[in-house]
DNA sequence: TATGAATGAGGGTTCATTCAT
DNA sequence: CATGAATGAACCCTCATTCAT
């Protein structure tokens, strides 16, 4: 990557990266244009070099966001040692939860921004902001199961929206109950969840 | 009620209705007062004597939505011949998920401004919007059931928060499913829910 | 016309004048809304209150001027005694001609936005700006005519194309002479003008 | 003209044709130099090396194409078998209004950015966009004529400006009639106007 | 109470121009 | 010579809010 271009890519990443702060912290339209581009230390005209519109940098930070958190947990997943579908399953929706949990803006710009489209989008169509091959790894992960899902996409489509406003409002308000007094409840949830949709 | 305070109430009356009409249609940022006014057949400055600003009328409305659709739902409960705790909360449940199906501008509403605080204080607290007295019956509903959950607040908070994220893709989008394919799969994740939570 | 009513016109009228005086001064494209708006001694968002955005101001301010400016020379027309067509149609070319040298302004504001479409409206249809009505007025003085001619409105056309152009430059310029050198010149050529459109 | 240069020639030639494109497609003010050098397929900085700004573009574009327009007209009419200077005129005329009626756009970008001054230098002086020397034989073809006029600038400034006006409504709109059909009207005027202008 | 004209800050966006490469 | 990323002033337009009527 030559200089220039080097130069021009931080550019980018500091605008998604003032542009996530504030969507997070003010929210999307509460958030202008100028806002983002002061934060990143560029003039306002810079932005329009880069994005179309304040939608056009929305879309591609989930995909960015969401791409890179799925990405940390498969790969946390593949380095321990599990067997079974369920428990792998698990594995990754607790690592997942972890991270958000970790980071409460990032709860919030997903909940509010995302819709399943825009993730499921992110999953399983690379785009420009993700460079990992998610597709075939997600029907690979399920053809190999020994146990059978009746509709593996209607699975993981209820378990991510259970996930996500549950999430939202316990790692955000603690309410009912702060995400870790939350979490046995949801843990047992989720294996209820994914046992009724076995097949047989 | 005076005969002036009736013309008050259609004023407040006509100014709700724009404002949900405008707010599913357009969404929240992109309707004005001036819009909401127009469409009521009042002036600009009648908003100011009965809301604040744009967030009073929109969490009035939550308020208002949220505690009719629970209470038809309940009422119809009523009316049934229903045994069995998880016989009437999947009642319920049904209840309101064709309600919301019926009418996917009150999903748009809902989804996109109903967080789990809204909501409860809709069910918990009494407002000026919600004449009915929710919060005695819930603590009743529970109290008398013949099966025990860990905790009656998270089940239908979990609960909640699985049904309107599902509903809200799937009615709006029909994406992963139509709402009506995805019935039976969600049908049978509320159950598993429910009877995850169990005591014993 | 109540008081509050008076202050719009008043407001209106402002705006109006301003938007003339830039539009002559700096040009169409060089004048912005803000800067009308100052000059005219009103917030910027006052102007959109009156018009829907600059083309909307220029073609009722063209109307306006357009129409003051036959309807003086008609009325000075009136009170002249005059005989014969030609006498007549010289009449108000000159009357106008002399109202454009003394109005510079008008000249370049008029020879820059008026096509003859739009001069042909504001002559011949009634529009909010314009009050009189000069169709009729228009038809009747042909009809009444004892020399005929080919085509009353080619006619008429040919010669506002004419004196516009030339008193343009003219007026505006001194180029290639002053508006006074040039009178007799263009009044043999009006004449020739006419002549040459006579039937027989 | 070195290799080097003609590179360059071309850089410009391929400069001046967008712009012309474009102000005539888009009009002057809704072109953006960005476009001009994108049609072009040369950066944006590069205009600046051959340019000062649009309106430098501008007139020299309107000095290029008027002197074509000219040239033309007066190269054929070398060739034609001519005899007089009214039958001169006219053939150059006619000629002229032949090119532009072949060329709407031509007619649009002249119609609206020529001036009087702008033609005249384009014909009389010699500038860097036209090789041709007009002057002298502008001056020989009226001391040659037998038949004398008053002033013969004024009189190519008057069928200049009518042409001109006329030919812009009709050619650009068809109003009040199409070009073909005004052309008679239009013939008869300008006999008109130049008998007008003869001389005893 | 009810009105709606008026405000002016602030939004998104464009673009002529510069300058380091 | 040629490039095109970067700038930031300036544009048009919207709208929540106020206040004289």
């Amino acid at each position: 990557m030559s200089k220039l271009s080097l130069k021009k890519q931080q550019k980018k990443d500091a605008l998604f990266a003032s542009a996530f702060e504030l969507f997070t912290g003010l929210g999307l339209d509460n958030t202008s244009i100028s806002d983002i581009t002061k934060k990143a230390g560029v003039a306002k005209g810079t932005f329009y070099l880069y994005f179309k519109d304040k939608l056009d940098i929305r879309n591609r930070l989930i995909a960015r966001k969401a791409g890179a958190l799925l990405e940390d947990a498969i790969n946390a997943m593949d380095k321990a040692d599990l067997h079974g579908t369920e428990e792998k399953l698990l594995y990754i929706v607790d690592h997942m939860m972890d991270d958000l949990q970790k980071n409460p803006a990032l709860v919030i710009f997903m909940s509010k921004n995302l819709s399943w489209g825009l993730y499921r989008n992110a999953i399983l169509e690379s785009t420009e902001e993700t460079d990992m091959d998610f597709k075939s790894g997600f029907y690979d992960f399920f053809d190999k199961s020994e146990v059978k899902y009746k509709n593996p996409e209607v699975l993981i489509f209820m378990i991510a929206e259970f996930i996500s406003g549950v999430c939202n409002n316990s790692i955000l308000y603690s309410d009912p109950l702060s995400i870790e007094e939350l979490k046995p409840y949801l843990h047992d949830a989720i294996v209820a969840i994914m046992r009724s949709q076995q097949v047989g």
